[in-house]
DNA sequence: TCCGGCATTGAATCCGGGT
DNA sequence: AACCCGGATTCAATGCCGG
């Protein structure tokens, strides 16, 4: 039985989250999204992580003391996700201004690293009706590794590129809050008073997870994660509380389907790509020793060894290394860097490498 | 001598911004705006993908040994700036996802109230150019109060509403940032490696100060804060440590010119427009004691009386405060609620309000 | 004088696998 | 753990140069 065939895959886990995490094996979930309670101002109210009430503020040492009661209960969160979490994996967090600052605090503190905050940038916010504020249009995203040597983690860079037109998907994504159909309602009433919109976790999802890796929800109300998790081919776990929460996100998830394998396909990066060491080309015929290599401008020129090394007028050795040391660049990607002569046109030798990795397949 | 005439105004002091703040009267300034350091934490060189080297923020004065010596820096300089910042003032702390963190859980701890979040959304951030993160796009500011009780913060709303074509500035602002001609250079090096635009100062001290005020920069640079206050009306007060951005920022501010007085009259927000007791309207014989006003629908009416009060069938009382009772809410804006007949029409009696007020400038 | 092309630059926690 | 090395990776704005 793997790791993964352990846990409570695609399911809701009812009870308090920190309790339950820690009763998950270690190092088994790819990514968490953490959707915390935003803090007191708002509620009006703050409970302890027993559970407990604390008591209306009315001093400086009780606002103290509630700060601090968020802080304890955030940290308590925050590692026992951190005990959950692969090494490689990442985890997500959102909040307010309310409650975000603390908690980026907390994460740091605990060692994790931060690798962006994200802007979501709603399109429709609710209006500062009193007009002593600037419009609250907007929540922060952390996302963080275990640690500054996290090393492989998921981060999808082309398939956001490409959904971006092409360009580098930047940290303020512009997205609606949740409202029409999408809104889940229970006679009338709205279920959840903080449900996210899907296109959020839409996009987490893709940029920092694969089909079939599985995302923890600690604080999973209604179950977008899920919802979007099952549509996008990820399995989830979801920890909630409140019963009346859990069956709304049931019924919800039920109704979801999987998105066809062929859809859930992205473009991948070349990183990802089985490396092809340049020897081989030649060990393949695709060129022979002797043979000139030149660069597009064709300023260098260089001969291949039989070993898969370059000549040039007085440097040896790889096609990078060889390339760099004649820009006098600091490194060079020879696969894009050389060219040969085919029939009178000048083709990069990544060409060859495209066709070694096809007779692969 | 007033206590803002004992205030160094125009100036830059030279120094460790901790003492130099201790050094100044309580409660003196208006608001302040602060760039701290914002503890980055690099390591190795970055080159872009041709290759070329990144010049990054490796300053001395960017280094802390450990978050606990930012967060003790941090404390410090904040507490300094609410014992010289009065009771109605608001602070505005700019920084990264570095530091901004820690900065507004100190902020909170220290009992500052959060007014806003605002993010710097850049036109033209650098990219990342690994492709392993999301292109770092924006900065966060925090502005804040000096506590949940104060009051009478300045806020030009409707300025803001104004510069957003009529409608309500958000919390997330898209501005460039500082290059071309507006980047301080010294013998072709940048002065500073962190340079703000004016643009984002100029926003901030429309929305939060007024002409005449007193605006300090404990970490004052090369002078941003200082050049857009001179254009604007304001007085700035700036500290600095070194000599060689205090030299800079001379030179630079030396260069500004006020711009007219005419050009610095924006929109008021009504908030702070001399408020206008509806007696003054009946004082002023623009509506007369006997009067029937109604609401726009007719469907409540009541009688004006000699004192400015209203009189309904069972409630007597103010504008507001009759309007709300009649139609069984919590609330009710009287000038807009009631209205009276003017040769036929109805009208909101808000436009006698505009009349007196048009006749006091 | 204008236009196209090329170079420069900006608060950056910017790789991964093998030896 | 430190080092080595293959090889993957950039957007908007400004300014300079040549035609």
């Amino acid at each position: 039985m793997t790791q993964k065939q352990k846990l409570p895959l695609d399911r809701i886990l009812k009870g308090d989250c920190i309790e339950l995490m820690n009763s998950l094996p270690e190092n088994s979930v790819d990514m968490i999204f953490a959707d915390p309670p935003y803090n007191m101002q708002l509620s009006g109210e703050l409970r302890r992580p027993d559970d407990s009430f604390v008591d209306a503020v009315t001093d400086h040492w009780d606002q103290f003391d509630s700060f601090e009661a968020y802080d304890t209960f955030t940290r308590a969160w925050l590692a026992a996700a951190k005990r959950v979490l692969k090494d490689n994996g990442t985890l997500w967090v959102i909040g307010s201004y309310h409650n975000i600052f603390r908690v980026g605090a907390s994460l740091q503190d605990l060692g994790y690293w931060i690798l962006n905050d994200v802007i979501w940038r709603k399109t429709n916010p609710m209006p500062n009706f009193r007009g002593t504020r600037f419009t609250n249009a907007h929540e922060t995203l952390i996302w963080c590794s275990k640690g500054p040597e996290a090393r492989n983690l998921t981060f999808n860079y082309d398939a956001l590129k490409v959904m971006n037109d092409d360009v580098q998907m930047r940290s303020d994504w512009h997205l609606p809050i949740c409202s029409g159909g999408e809104r889940l309602k229970v006679e009338g009433e709205k279920a959840h008073t903080t449900q996210k919109p899907e296109s959020l976790l839409y996009r987490i999802l893709t940029a920092a997870s694969n089909p079939g890796d599985v995302i923890l929800d600690p604080f999973f109300g209604t179950g977008t994660t899920g919802a979007v998790a099952r549509k996008l081919g990820r399995h989830f776990i979801g920890l909630e509380r409140e019963e009346k929460y859990i069956s709304v996100a049931l019924e919800r998830i039920r109704k979801v389907r999987q998105l066809p394998a062929d859809d859930l396909e992205f473009t991948r990066s070349k990183r990802q790509e089985p490396r092809i060491p340049f020897g081989s080309v030649v060990e393949r015929g695709l060129l022979s020793a002797g043979q000139i290599l030149f660069d597009s401008r064709k300023r260098y020129k260089a001969k291949v060894r039989a070993d898969g090394s370059l000549v040039a007028s007085d440097v040896t050795g790889s096609i990078h290394k060889v390339g760099a040391q004649l820009q006098g660049a600091s490194s060079c990607n020879g696969w894009t860097f050389w060219h040969f002569d085919a029939e009178g046109k000048s083709v990069a030798i990544d060409v060859l490498r495209q066709q070694v990795r096809a007779e692969m397949n």
